[in-house]
DNA sequence: ATGAAAGCGCTAACAT
DNA sequence: ATGTTAGCGCTTTCAT
């Protein structure tokens, strides 16, 4: 079938050709003191005249510090779990460490098991991108089983639960979302709609406050799913309706949607209609018109969660937050509400 | 620092259990005949009983069949990438395969022993998703180092090398680019521009050979890097040409790129210009107008990576290809040439 | 159909 | 500063 693939060379091989015990290599490998410049010179030169590199199942199963991550998601190829996924690659990578991911799929419910299962060993460290039910309830396992090696990111009233700060990279888009709404309200308009994603996030906390400060009952949420298509559909009928002037969307791509069905509906943007978003991703820039949105940090709660994680597992100082906080972006889908007739 | 963690049960806990030897254990959950049912039955109990979950990085050092592949790819968080991983993702995750993922920075260059480092051992499954110059180099190290344990995706001429039918599940966009050329210079346009990503691929062999069968010098190529925004820069001269009339892009987001560039430079889409992408991402149907774009089936060449690379892993009948093949989606940015003045 | 023995490549604990 | 001895939890091969 397949060429037959010479036999790897092991930590043995290297001693031998350096002279010393595997011992004294796996000293090396491991950067541990105790080793004289002269013999750690030599294993070098042997580790490279060999092309050496270390298995990390071996490695692993020899009760060495744990060198990899899984990530649990629940959908790789959108925006935001993108962006955190690639913040936590970048800080696992420059450490040394794998990154295995694990996508789950919101139809589904996970025993236990299921879960647990999907990690290389019991308690391999873990990070959880949470914004669904099924990820949460991943969470909320994970957490049980092995709280020592698992942190998560989310938004979803995580920060609720106990002891929250010592496991929670929290996207705290709450007072945003009430800053945004705040805006929009100052721009003249009776009352802000929201479209929710699936799963109740804190940045519709932040909205249905604002309003309610402002003495407004918030009006019904309108359901959407993860798509654009579905965000289109969702807000048909709203859109729709002349009486709407004002929209935020749980994400930009709800905010494309539902720009789309206002499009079709004949309604003009800003004019007729404010729309914002959340994610500030690249298109929102340059969409015609540019969405308004609020810019999240993806990728830096990624890299913290990663550093987080790290902390847990190896101690040493608190790592300190390091993501930009949310900011409000104002574009052109956004403006004051047209004078009533 | 963290809760003391209960020493995780191993196959001698069940084993002592059901009272019989780990060896019977090791049976059952490898599905091996050879075991009476009745025995079958009572180990299958203990095993849930006690929440027995194989540690997998000591069946991987046992040297059982691996059950993971390491994913090496350049940017998770483009639209063509991320559903391509995502393919992976599925079928691997249904075949009970662990997904590990490497991102390798375009601005870097590995060398060989970084490369196959990021494997969990010598010899691991690996897939290269190869869309640039790093990816395509980390592909040669890996298939020169375990031809039998690597598989590609990619489209950038991997095909003229040799025996690449046996690793290579193709994108091939060739033809489809030849064939949107041809329906724009049907249009009646003159000739047809082409801004391109980063790399050569082969969807822009098919854009030169319409305009050369058609007796058509090809223009000079318009370099673009990856980004909505490098593309609306690249392409800011070209659309404020008023002889360019059709422009074809590398992908949907630097077609969004382009098309942001148009509208500043007062150009109006159809009638002054006609921009098409390539992917189809789910913002193409969405994006006003309605981008003409090609559908490309990446989680099918994602699913059959996977595939192809389990085959040759496990030997059994060959894989049958099982993507779509690339389509053509004429929407709302093309149409015929403003006739000429 | 089941068990016993050996060893995968490494790290830890204990020598020296 | 270095070497020796035990395993980690599993799969293989070989007995029975």
């Amino acid at each position: 079938m397949s060429a037959a693939e010479p036999k790897p060379v092991s930590m043995f091989d290297v001693a031998k050709r350096a002279g010393v015990s595997h011992q004294t290599v796996s000293r090396v490998i491991n950067d541990a003191p105790m080793v004289a410049a002269a013999t750690r010179a030599k294993v070098k030169a042997a580790i490279s005249e060999l092309g050496y590199r270390p298995n990390r199942s071996a490695r692993t199963l020899a009760g060495g510090a744990v060198r990899s991550v899984t990530v649990f998601t629940f959908d790789t190829s959108l925006y935001g779990t993108a962006e955190t996924l690639r913040g936590i690659e970048d800080a696992a990578s420059a450490a040394g460490f794998t990154v295995l991911i694990s996508v789950l799929d919101p139809e589904q419910t996970y025993t236990e098991g299921e879960i647990l299962g999907r990690l290389s060993h019991d308690g391999a460290p873990a990070i959880v991108i949470a914004h669904d039910e099924t990820t949460t309830q991943a969470r909320r396992i994970l957490r049980k089983a092995q709280p020592g090696a698992v942190v998560a990111t989310g938004d979803d009233k995580l920060r609720d639960e106990p002891g929250a700060a010592d496991w929670l990279v929290p996207l705290d888009d709450r007072l945003v979302a009430k800053r945004a709404t705040r805006y929009l309200l100052s721009m003249g308009h009776r009352t802000v709609h929201y479209l929710a994603m699936p799963g109740k996030a804190r940045r519709q906390d932040g909205w249905s406050e604002a309003l309610l400060e402002a003495g407004i009952e918030p009006p019904e949420v309108i359901p959407s799913g993860w798509t654009i298509g579905s965000a289109a559909t969702a807000a048909a009928d709203l859109v729709a309706d002349p009486e709407a002037t004002a929209i935020m969307c749980g994400n930009d791509d709800l905010a494309f949607g539902v720009l789309h069905a206002a499009h079709h509906a004949g309604r003009s943007i800003p004019g007729d209609l404010s729309v914002i978003g959340f994610d500030d991703c690249p298109m929102a820039a340059y969409h015609i018109p540019g969405l308004t949105t609020v810019d999240l940090d993806f990728r830096g709660v990624g890299r913290s969660a990663f550093e987080l994680l790290r902390h847990k597992l190896e101690g040493g100082p608190e790592p300190r937050t390091s993501w930009r906080s949310p900011e409000l972006i104002v574009r052109e889908t956004s403006g004051p509400a047209r004078p009533r007739s």
